[in-house]
DNA sequence: GTCAAAGTGTAGCCAAGGCTACAGAATGTT
DNA sequence: AACATTCTGTAGCCTTGGCTACACTTTGAC
């Protein structure tokens, strides 16, 4: 079926558009874990004085199998520090892209919270949607919810 | 460092609520892949009669090769009919997925719009945030929208 | 100090989803 | 009919990110 024998094509969306799209939120889901982990181990930083592998495989909801892999891969990238048996710390990287995720978060959750969505679905829903909003994206956001 | 000296311990989220957030936009990612080809499929066969495998990989920005996988595994799932050197078609379920998609792809990218997001900017954002919006949420933006 | 519980680390399994390289099939043109 | 081009399929590689099972270390309680 090389050249179909094509009615007048009319191109619901362009091709390429959409395959750049794609390539966009790829790449967005390959920075996925680094956010919601520098996230977490600052939330529980703040919380607790210091994370640990167990609770951050509490709060990522994985296994601390999976905790301890995907930390040896963040801190090879730069954001964390850790140690065999010690706590783990955020590097300057990791502390910076920390903060302005936890921002971002809040923003998304506040955004849809003035939309009338309870606040469970609102976290929920957040903690997807979060890492697929631009910077133009997300500036309107913070402005309708603030408006 | 099991029982760290924990100051007053307050929580900044609470870790059940994350890992449950965490483990649902998981769930959103395993589906994620089917959604966006089931649209791309019926889109192209919108367009051009039927879809073939190098109109889908230029269209998704993939290879063939990852285009052929992904398939054998949607068939396997039940989402679309594949024969060797034949069109790919939708599945009963694979037609009523793509047009759940394309509906719910159209509401997240009007809301943007509508916030006054570009038109390329919103489609970006769109093909990431379209897995993460919850029933209640694509109301809301629908609604929202729509007023 | 002993010892059980909790935490940590590692080996090895799996599936998804990218890729290159190569081979075979279909097609359009001459 | 021949041939170049395009399309399709497959083998095999990689990384990410889940998991279980098992072993070792630390810690708290007695
Ligand atoms: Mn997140
Ligand atoms: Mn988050
Ligand atoms: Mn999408
Ligand atoms: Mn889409």
């Amino acid at each position: 079926m090389k050249k179909p024998a094509r009615p007048p094509a009319k191109p619901v969306r362009p091709s390429a558009l959409q395959a750049e799209s794609l390539r966009q939120t790829r790449r967005e889901h390959a920075s996925e874990t680094a956010e919601d982990y520098v996230e977490a181990i600052a939330d529980l930083a703040a919380a607790q004085g210091e994370a640990c592998v167990v609770d951050l495989s509490r709060r990522l909801g994985v296994t601390h199998v999976t905790v301890n892999r995907t930390l040896a891969r963040l801190q090879r990238e730069g954001y964390v520090s850790v140690q065999p048996y010690r706590a783990i710390f955020l590097t300057a990287a990791g502390s910076k892209l920390a903060k302005e995720c936890r921002r971002r978060h809040g923003i998304v959750v506040a955004f849809l919270r003035s939309l009338g969505i309870s606040e469970k679905t609102a976290e929920i829903d957040a903690e997807g949607i979060e890492h697929h909003v631009s910077p133009e994206t997300l500036a309107a956001l913070a402005k309708h919810t603030g408006k």
